[in-house]
DNA sequence: GAGTTTGAAACT
DNA sequence: CAGTTTCAAACTC
């Protein structure tokens, strides 16, 4: 932990190198806030005063050259710090005054230090992240907190002094950089915004927001954000460009916390050891999203190397570009790159820049940043995809989660938590889209974030009519991409808010706007004496800021307040870890076995309600306020619920129990596939139309071509093996996908999705092929169940619980692996997909064969079960979750227990989940709008049958 | 708009 | 886990 120094002093001592030595200094000094180098510095360059805190930091990142020189970790980490060194430059500029301020007006004791390195060591793992995907750039933020942003800044501005690397970037940043020390913490901050344009304001923007959620953020973290929002404010886009920059800033941040983290760790394996130490004692916030990084680290080491470089090379390349570009195509460069690795180390910035800034097609400079890098990031991440242990690199994703502490970072994680249950509730359409895809990055990690991003940039279009300003921490943004957009548009509801802007994570529930498909949007709430920070709040409950409309009193669950909302959040999900997943969930019981029957509301209240006066004819009852029948979790007395009585329920999911035997023992499996296709077809179409629950972006129902969507919702309702499943987040989910397929993604996505729905078909035939069908399919469930305990998410919740995302993650992830596979089995559709999920190319033991292929697809399917999970954990089957999956995504679990228990517990749901699976397999053509290509589809099915 | 009813959330 | 209390929305007037 307080290895900084020594590691600094290793780091002088090994860089021989001129340069390097240099720019080791500063990073030694960056970490340790130490003068003597940024004296060094001051001395040198004119700018010294200013610089000299920079190159400080910069030099921190700078450091890890000489860092790698002393340790031998370094060695790996070098190509990655080196990369990393040229993209610090980019982000230094912005951060550095800060962190520079912040570390020296935070106290100078060993604690600030330590806490610095801590930082620096989240942004290291961050950093991780970030390579193997964009998600990174949110983990960090979210995982870093605001003295650790200001120290990786810092060191980033320090780069740029000390980099010749990127000159042309660090000469800008210096500029201002040394404008900003020079006119104070606080001036520099206002200096900043103006100078940065789009991206150093953004970084401004960012820091402070992730300074003002963490208690103690460094001064100079507050006094940029209060200084922030008035110039935002001033700046018609400020909060937007928080909000949306605040993305790229993460990006940014993110990747220079890598790269720091990495030259860091390669300095010191102390570093490395106390960094994790630090990671363990950051505060809670952080602690997920360290956490999480540090998995996705873990994974993605192996790329690591490659994707710093890249980063370092979008990085520099950013600065010639657009500002907020800079943002978009560093994440886009990280993940193009990564795969190219060779590209660019660090120095030829400009080749490079070039390069990324000519992929990217910024219409807008924000849109066209978060379309355009979540289409390189995509692209980037289907390249690796190819390989099919992609999956890992990407990893990035959990921070997001995390994220709910870092603003940025939560934004995008976040998301997916908050979004389903706002989606649930009111959300838009588009916002049901934008959570499933949240939720999956939020708690994929990798996958997520390939998928988030993917949906990100195919949702970014769509993303402009999503209002909401969902929390950040439960739901992941996808993307900060889509923040981005949606930001933009929104910024006045932001300005209002005043903190706002940068902060992504929820964003505040705008008046209307958002409950475009209720209507309400978000309801408003009239807390008296919770201050909105219960679940009694309907917006913190959906995981949004209260607005305007609110009548609150006493209000926390506001921006200004984010770190409180978080932490009142993890709170909630630590006792609850359901408490913020989406309460409607579409029960595979009730799917028409018979192939006609469809059950207009499949979706059911997870846990429940428990009228007793209202007869379920009121709003009073949570059921028929979601315009959902009672099921047999209800405890309703009398009910008479319009949508469906909890008696019909029961009543269905016997006979479907019964059907699945009959149909197992007699029916072909084809014959039930094709029934069972054209039965979900038209239930999907019901539920899509009928349900407000599932809101579908414009851009996704665009996507699906309206048939698709409800297809895909069907699917993924067959697929879920418990009644409780959700379709609405299926649906969700399967937008995602389809939104991806649009991108360019989609073409990686097709291909991919072919392989996986031939291994899901596999599988498929896997399953069938073992005698006992009951049994896997029974294991199956269970798998999926277990992902529902296992990934509470928060997705939604999650994505609601970012903070408690930390556990989460990590056994989400392995849920999800598992969950993949298993789901896969489960449902024919979904389960292709979720099987063929990559995350778990192997979790089945099915045999499939290409599981890393799928693994790509399956990321998608990950995601969507993921949200699933949470879901179906909810829902009705509080299936034990065995804790499954090991982070390699292998099933660990075995599913046998559970699907013993299932069949113990027979539960028509089980039953029905079974053959939901079945049919869900034939129904993929339909399916197709998800994310996989219909092409694909159809090959599932062919490939499907042939197995058989 | 005030008061009542209701059931979920929170607490014990 | 059950019972009680608290809370805010839904509802009524």
């Amino acid at each position: 932990m307080d290895s900084p120094e020594p590691t600094a002093k290793t780091t002088t001592a090994a860089s021989a190198s001129a340069s390097a030595a240099t720019l080791a200094t500063p990073s030694s000094a960056s970490p340790v806030q130490e003068s003597p180098f940024s004296n060094f510095l001051s001395n040198l360059s004119p700018i010294g005063p200013v610089k000299a805190p920079h190159v400080l930091q910069g030099f921190l990142g700078l450091n890890s050259p000489p860092l790698v020189f002393t340790s031998p970790r370094i060695n790996a980490l070098r190509e990655t710090s080196f990369f990393k060194r040229s993209l610090c430059p980019q982000l230094p500029s912005v951060e550095v005054p800060q962190h520079d301020d912040g570390a020296r007006k935070s106290a100078d004791g060993p604690g600030d230090l330590e806490k610095s390195d801590l930082l620096l060591h989240g942004g290291l793992t961050a950093i991780t992240h970030k390579d193997s995907d964009i998600k990174y750039s949110v983990q960090v933020q979210p995982s870093s907190p605001a003295g650790c942003v200001d120290e990786y800044l810092a060191d980033h501005v320090e780069v740029d002094g000390a980099n010749s690397t990127s000159v042309a970037q660090n000469s800008k940043q210096s500029s201002n950089v040394v404008q900003l020390s020079q006119s104070g913490i606080s001036d520099s901050k206002k200096t900043i915004l103006k100078f940065d344009d789009q991206t150093y304001m953004k970084m401004k923007v960012v820091v402070p927001e992730a300074m003002p959620g963490e208690t103690e953020q460094n001064i100079q973290g507050k006094t940029t954000f209060d200084c922030e929002p008035n110039k935002i404010k001033d700046e018609k886009t400020c909060g937007e460009w928080t909000s949306n920059e605040g993305s790229n800033i993460e990006s940014n941040l993110s990747l220079d916390h890598a790269s720091s983290k990495q030259q860091y760790e390669g300095s010191n394996a102390q570093n490395d050891a106390s960094a994790h130490g630090d990671e363990s004692n950051w505060p809670p916030q952080l602690l997920p999203g360290q956490l999480q990084i540090v998995q996705t680290y873990e994974h993605s080491e192996e790329n690591a190397g490659a994707i710093p470089r890249a980063l370092v090379d979008s990085t520099t390349n950013d600065p010639e570009a657009s500002q907020n570009q800079r943002g978009m195509s560093r994440r886009c460069l990280q993940f193009e790159e990564a795969q190219p690795k060779a590209i660019v180390k660090s120095t030829n910035p400009s080749d490079q820049a070039n390069d990324v800034t000519d992929s990217r097609s910024p219409a807008t400079p924000t849109e066209s940043e978060s379309l355009d890098s979540s289409y390189l990031d995509l692209s980037a991440t289907f390249s690796k995809r190819q390989l099919v242990n992609l999956p890992q690199p990407v990893t990035p994703l959990f921070p997001p989660r995390h994220t709910g502490k870092s603003p940025l970072t939560n934004s995008k994680p976040s998301g997916i938590g908050l979004h389903l249950n706002s989606i649930v509730n009111a959300l838009p359409k588009g916002h049901a889209a934008t959570v499933g895809v949240k939720l999956t990055t939020a708690e994929y990690g990798m996958l997520e974030t390939k998928t988030s991003i993917a949906v990100s940039s195919m949702t970014s279009e769509s993303f402009d009519n999503m209002p909401l300003h969902i929390l950040p921490p439960i739901e992941h943004h996808a993307t900060p991409h889509a923040k981005r957009k949606y930001n933009s548009e929104h910024t006045d509801s932001f300005e209002e808010f005043n903190q706002t802007s940068p902060k992504k994570k929820r964003q505040v529930c705008m008046k209307k706007p958002l409950g475009t498909i209720d209507g309400e949007g978000c309801k408003r709430c009239n807390c008296k004496k919770t201050k909105c920070l219960k679940l009694y709040c309907d917006c913190f409950a959906a995981g949004i800021y209260c607005a305007e409309p609110c009548a609150c009193q006493g209000c926390f669950n506001r921006p200004e307040y984010e770190d409180t909302v978080l932490e009142t959040r993890q709170q909630i999900e630590s006792r609850n870890p359901l408490a913020f997943a989406p309460k409607i969930v579409q029960h595979a019981t009730e799917f028409p076995d018979d192939g006609n029957r469809m059950t207009p509301a499949s979706a059911r209240h997870k846990r429940g309600c428990n009228c007793k006066k209202s007869m379920c004819l009121k709003k009073y009852c949570e059921c028929y306020q979601a315009n959902v029948g009672c099921s047999s979790g209800c405890r309703c007395e009398g009910c008479k619920n319009v949508y469906g009585r909890k008696e019909d329920y029961v009543e269905n999911e016997e006979m479907v129990s019964n059907r699945l035997s009959k149909d197992r023992s007699e029916g072909t499996f084809e014959d039930r596939l094709e029934t069972i296709t054209n039965k979900n077809d038209f239930l999907h179409s019901e539920l899509y139309d009928s349900r407000n629950l599932t809101p579908l972006t414009p851009s996704f129902d665009c996507s699906d071509h309206g048939k698709d969507a409800p297809k895909s919702r069907i699917l993924f309702g067959r697929c879920i093996p418990s009644p409780e499943s959700d379709l609405t987040i299926l649906s969700s989910y399967t937008r995602t996908l389809r939104s991806l397929e649009k991108s360019d993604f989609n073409d990686m996505l097709l291909e991919t999705s072919k392989e996986v729905l031939d291994v899901g078909a596999c599988g498929q035939r896997m399953d069938y092929n073992s005698t006992d069908m009951t049994d896997q399919f029974s294991s199956r469930c269970d798998t999926l169940a277990d992902f529902r305990n296992l990934t509470p998410l928060d997705f939604p919740s999650t994505a609601m619980a970012p903070s408690t995302s930390c556990k989460v993650s990590d056994w989400t992830n392995a849920s999800r692996l598992q969950l993949c596979p298993k789901s896969g089995s489960l449902s024919s559709g979904s389960s292709l997909r979720w099987r063929s999920s990559p995350i778990t190319p192997l979790t089945q033991s099915d045999g499939t064969k290409n599981h890393q292929e799928l693994d790509s697809d399956n990321r998608l399917c990950d995601i969507l079960e993921a949200d699933t999970p949470d879901i179906l954990k909810d829902a009705s089957t509080p299936i034990k979750s065995v804790k499954v999956s090991s982070p390699s995504r292998k099933r660990v679990s075995p599913p046998h227990t559970r699907g013993h228990e299932l069949r113990s517990s027979s539960s028509g749901a089980l039953k029905s989940g079974r053959k939901f699976i079945l049919k869900a397999v034939p129904s993929f053509p339909p399916l197709t709008p998800c994310i996989d290509s219909k092409g694909s589809t159809n090959q599932n099915k062919s490939d499907f049958q042939e197995k058989k």
